[in-house]
DNA sequence: ACGGACGTTCGGCAATGCCGAACGTCTGCT
DNA sequence: AGCAGACGTTCGGCATTGCCGAACGTCCGT
């Protein structure tokens, strides 16, 4: 048998000794402590803070232990999510001219937290609350990709919606699989004919997905000819839902 | 600038990932969602459950958020390790013929938490509250050698209680890395002339030490004439020590 | 002005972590 | 009852990664 990883012993062992104390820890105190040597401990403490397990006091120094670690069993309430993304999600419309769709995973399906219009005078419905399919969105695929909940292609029900959507579980990985990859997700008329869609997770406590931000219109609205997304869009949507995830991490 | 270290990233994220889901976790669940190869996430998982940070539910040998991780904040109650340690300590009394004290660190000082007398008829003082040098005794050195808070050797004020006492902070530091090798501390006629002792680390939450244990004697019922501790003395009380940390991870 | 201690960076080295292959076990299906 | 698939887990070869000595710039106390 293999044995244990000794850096993550050792991050344990650090994360034990901040936790054992009330006030921050000096680096110097820290090393002998764990009969370590500085630069050892030093790359340990810097990877926890870039995880957010550890918090460094900015006048001493020294270090503690973080909200990133405290705050793990803690999930997301929809409703602090929606109240965080509804400016950035009005300013998105605003800019691009298309529907933008907030949404987050439930159960098997898509929930719309949030729906703007397209700033223009056409008919639109208001679809907050609707559920939609995983395999057959953006934000489904996003979704997929990101977020917590292990869903498995596999045990969806996959209606096709269009001739374009994808039906079968093995494609829907590699889409899924392409998704994550590029950290954003492309729905070419897989669930309204002649409509597309780019979708950018939202995320919570580095790197987990709690939900997605798209972008939604008709397709030469959104794609180029070739089907890749128009210049300047992809990146206004992914500073959005970059710019959400920050605010998520906020306290009030 | 060196990177994050990698193990250590990967480590947090499985912990992400753990603490946003309600429901404990398939091994292969988790290696999907982190987009690692199976025996990848299983050492990680090992490692973590190891730490305490992990716990495997043994009938789905599914995996969720450990105590170990939770509890990272909470310091020891001394009354619950006073109440944990009781029969131990009086037990180890009974069968070495030996005094036993309970400390703990105080500010710079040993707090005796407990004291078993000698099981003999000969006069003695109860000591429970009193301070205790930590250079010049085993509790001390054992608590400087393992206790998260960091008192440094040359921040102490070192008298010399007999001609033995050390009173350099280097000989100090020398004799609290002797002790961290060996896992237990020895006094030698440092505090009382005559008077020797081992004692041994109390830990909680995997290695930090919250407490130490002591045998105290006459020097000839503690150590052979060449100062090593009697056969099957130090085992004793190693054992206890060990018993005793085991004991404060349980819940009542 | 100087020395000591701090947190931090750099880069050479080899120890360690990674992960493909494989295993034994369990469960569900036929 | 037998078989296939998926599970968690183990093993060991390989090279990537983590380790840590040397050194740095900064700050503080004397």
């Amino acid at each position: 048998m293999s044995g244990p990883i000794q850096s993550i012993e050792r991050a344990a062992a650090v994360l034990h000794f901040l936790g054992a104390v009330p006030e921050p820890v000096a680096l110097g105190d820290l090393a002998r402590a764990l009969g370590l040597p500085k630069p050892t401990t030093h790359g340990i403490v810097r990877t926890l803070l870039g995880v957010g397990f550890v918090v460094q006091d900015p006048e001493s120094g020294h270090y503690a232990i973080g909200g990133g670690l405290t705050r793990l069993g803690e999930t997301l309430d929809p409703h602090l999510l929606r109240s965080r993304a509804a400016n950035w999600a009005d300013g998105l419309a605003a800019r691009t001219g298309l529907e933008v769709q907030l949404g987050i995973l439930s159960g098997s399906a898509v929930e719309l937290l949030h729906h703007v219009f397209r700033p223009d005078d056409s008919p639109q419905r208001l679809r907050v609350g609707e559920l939609q399919p995983l395999h057959a969105t953006a934000l489904g695929l996003a979704l997929l990709a990101f977020s917590p909940a292990a869903v498995r292609p596999r045990d969806l029900v996959m209606t096709a919606y269009t001739p374009a959507t994808v039906t079968r579980a093995l494609d829907l990985t590699r889409a899924v699989q392409q998704t994550a990859r590029r950290g954003w997700s492309l729905a070419d008329g897989t669930y309204r004919p002649g409509v597309a869609a780019l979708a950018a997770p939202i995320r919570h406590h580095v790197g987990v997905g709690v939900g997605a931000l798209a972008v939604v219109g008709l397709r030469e609205r959104v794609l180029t000819p070739a089907g890749e997304p128009l210049p300047g869009l992809l990146e206004q949507l992914v500073a959005a839902g970059s710019a959400i995830s920050d605010r998520l991490e906020e306290r009030l």
